[in-house]
DNA sequence: TGCCAGGCCGGGT
DNA sequence: ACCCGGCATGGC
C-alpha cells in the first residue's frame, strides 16, 4: 500500500536535492513591494502557454515604459499595451486579459496589495471571474503574488504525474490540485518551490515528445496507477 | 526547420 | 457537457 502523502513528500525532497531551489517568484520579481506583486500578476497572465524568456522581454518593455502600476496600465491604450507585450506572443488577447485584470484591481480601489489581501478561496473566486484568468493563472496569483498556500497545477504537473503512474489520463485540474493539497501540509513556501521544481523536471526530463523520462530524478517513484489516489 | 512554451475563451455540436 | 480552433512570439 503506497501512501500518496509519503510519495509526494519524497518526490519533493528528491527534486529539491537533485535540482536545488528554483528561485521563482516572489524573489525574482523584486521581493514584496506592490510593484513586485503586480509584476507577478502580469507575469502569470503573460506566461499562459508561453515560454518564460519571452515573458521577461515583455515585462522589461513594460518597466522601461513606466507601466508597472495599475494606474499606468489602466490609462494605457490597447494598441500601446499590445505593442509593449508583443514578445510574449498572443499580444492582442493578452492585452485584453491584462486590461481585464487591471480593471478589477482599479474597481476594487486600485491598490494591488489590498486587492490581494483576502482569504485564498475568496481571492481565487474573484480572480476566476476575470475573463482571461483561468484556474492556473488564478492559483499562480494566489500563491506567488498573495503568498497563500494554494497548489498550482499545470501541463507539466499533469504530464509528470501521468508518466509516473500517479494519475490517469483524464484526471482534471481540480483533482490533481486536491491530490497535492490533501497530501501535503499547507505551506506556501513549499508549494511555491514544489511547482517550480515540477516545471524544472518537466523541461529537462519529461518533455512532450520524448518517448519516456530518461534520467528523470523521479523514476524511483514510478508505480501502478491503481495504487495512486 | 519544425516544435514547443509555467492557458484560456468562445462557438459549435 | 465536451470538443476544438484561434491566438503569436522567440529560442533551440
Amino acid at each position: 500500500m503506497i501512501s500518496t502523502a509519503q510519495t509526494l513528500t519524497d518526490m519533493y525532497r528528491a527534486m529539491l536535492g537533485k535540482l536545488g531551489p528554483q528561485h521563482w517568484w516572489p524573489a525574482a520579481a523584486g521581493a514584496e513591494s506592490a510593484e513586485g506583486k503586480l509584476e507577478i500578476c502580469i507575469g502569470a497572465v503573460l506566461t499562459q502557454n508561453t515560454n518564460w524568456g519571452n515573458v521577461e522581454l515583455a515585462i522589461r518593455n513594460l518597466r522601461r515604459a513606466g507601466c508597472l502600476s495599475a494606474a499606468a496600465l489602466d490609462e494605457l491604450p490597447h494598441e500601446a499595451l499590445s505593442e509593449l507585450i508583443r514578445p510574449a506572443g498572443y499580444f492582442n488577447v493578452k492585452a485584453r486579459r491584462l486590461k481585464n485584470f487591471i480593471r478589477a484591481v482599479v474597481q476594487a480601489g486600485g491598490d494591488i496589495e489590498a486587492f490581494l489581501d483576502h482569504p485564498a478561496g475568496e481571492l481565487r473566486d474573484a480572480l476566476l471571474k476575470i475573463s482571461g484568468v483561468g484556474r492556473e493563472t488564478a492559483d499562480s496569483i494566489v500563491l506567488y503574488a498573495a503568498g497563500q498556500a494554494t497548489f498550482v497545477v499545470d501541463a507539466y504537473t499533469h504530464r509528470i504525474l501521468l508518466r509516473h503512474g500517479m494519475i490517469d489520463e483524464e484526471a482534471d485540474y481540480e483533482q490533481i490540485k486536491e491530490l497535492f493539497e490533501t497530501a501535503l501540509p499547507a505551506d506556501a513556501a513549499m508549494f511555491n518551490e514544489y511547482h517550480a521544481l515540477l516545471v524544472a523536471v518537466g523541461k529537462s526530463f519529461c518533455r512532450k515528445r520524448a518517448p519516456r523520462c530518461d534520467a528523470c530524478p523521479l523514476t524511483a517513484f514510478d508505480h501502478d496507477p491503481a495504487l495512486g489516489a
